[in-house]
DNA sequence: CAATAATATTCGATTAGGCGAAAACCATAT
DNA sequence: ATATGGTTTTCGCCTAATCGAATATTATTG
């Protein structure tokens, strides 16, 4: 019962464990460093250390599964992330790229107080400015429904739901994505797919582009 | 022109330097040790780091003097810890003693952007919820006028200026001010004085107690 | 199966930040 | 001038977090 809060750093490494587990991705540690931007040494000391305090354990020489307790923090973190991302763009007027960015600073030091009183003065908004569900305090994340834009038939109509957080972290496709207005519920038709290409056509209002295969894995529509 | 950041831990020396700078306390190691909560092994060893990275100087082998880059740091780092404090306490809706604590941790993440954008929703404060002026980009801070409440002569009627950075930082000090409505722009009648008792006798309205000369020392009046 | 590509693991080294204990220095007050 | 305190400084030691380079271990795939 040693009750040391976990660095920064370790809350890194908790949030992109669980969030690669969330996205359905193998969670092993060659992808988590990948993620964090870290040496695989590196992952493999923080590893060990996130085992010796009882965040995650290693299943089968490779897996990665967070703890009771590890899941707990990642999902605090996570809540605090896309809260002080509606706080930044909401009442600060930020836009979506800085949001993330100042976000990802300032997760790590928003309290239980601080963190109850956003949410209030919020309303106590369901989704960051993204589309992703807001982890609430014990109540199980609601099921996604959307899919991967990427797997949407030739033709089809829909709505966009949300940038999924892996696709948050990258500032370039974050600034094209605004450019072209795909922001959570704007309207998307589905052009053409091209896999030998890895492109897609798609078309939102009159303007018509072109987006890679990858980056609309990251995008989950309805 | 290494443009590598002052670490957190950094920015909190400089920041305790420029404080007991600017109350004209003695500005020597053991002071700034003792005011960070340090050993002083760990003092001259951060101390050597400050000199290397040009952020200070040790004149005569005693006191401690910021160069014009620390003293930067040091005053953004202020600006950033006041206008926090004013967002948790006018915008959160959090109590005096939280919302410096908090903006102790929140002050060494916030961006340039963030900065001014909180500046211009709090519209443009000019000092912090315990009274302190907020420095201004650039712009020299206000001279100071109040006096030190344990300078005024008995029976006079002073109004409460502010609880000077020193104050700030001591949380029982804070919580029994806050209990005695002794907060900027409060009425004070000081009923007596007692230097031998290292006491003095104050009137807030209708309530009537002592308080330490220590503790009054760390509060302007005019 | 053997070659190759991923992954995991070990090793040695670094830096910031911290500690306590002891030594060295000063400035007073006796 | 000497003893006492306050300060600075040195020394050795610790942990978290990082790296690169080399090695070991698995997969994968021709």
């Amino acid at each position: 019962m040693t009750h040391a809060e976990p660095s920064p750093v370790t809350e890194d490494y908790l949030k992109a464990i669980y969030i690669l587990a969330e996205e359905s991705q193998p969670v092993i540690a060659a992808r988590v460093a990948e993620e964090i931007g870290v040496s695989p040494s590196t992952m493999f000391s923080a590893l060990r250390r996130l085992e010796k305090e009882g965040y995650a354990r290693v299943e089968r020489r490779k897996d990665i599964r967070l703890t009771a307790k590890g899941k707990k923090v990642a999902e605090t973190i996570l809540r605090r992330h896309y809260l002080t991302e509606r706080f930044l763009t909401d009442l600060l007027g930020l836009d979506w790229v800085s949001a993330h960015q100042e976000a990802h600073r300032m997760e790590h030091v928003i309290s239980p107080t601080v963190e109850k009183k956003l949410a209030e003065v919020l309303h106590h908004p369901t989704t960051c400015p993204h589309g992703n569900p807001i982890p609430n305090e014990g109540i199980a994340p609601p099921k996604r429904k959307g899919l991967p834009l990427s797997s949407i038939t030739t033709g089809s109509d829909v709505v966009l739901e949300c940038i999924s957080e892996m696709g948050e972290r990258d500032p370039r496709l974050l600034r094209f994505l605004l450019a072209h207005k795909l922001i959570p519920g704007t309207r998307i038709r589905v052009l053409d797919i091209a896999p030998s290409l890895g492109m897609m056509t798609l078309m939102v209002g009159k303007d018509e582009f072109s987006l890679g295969i990858q980056a609309a894995k990251k995008i989950r529509v309805q």
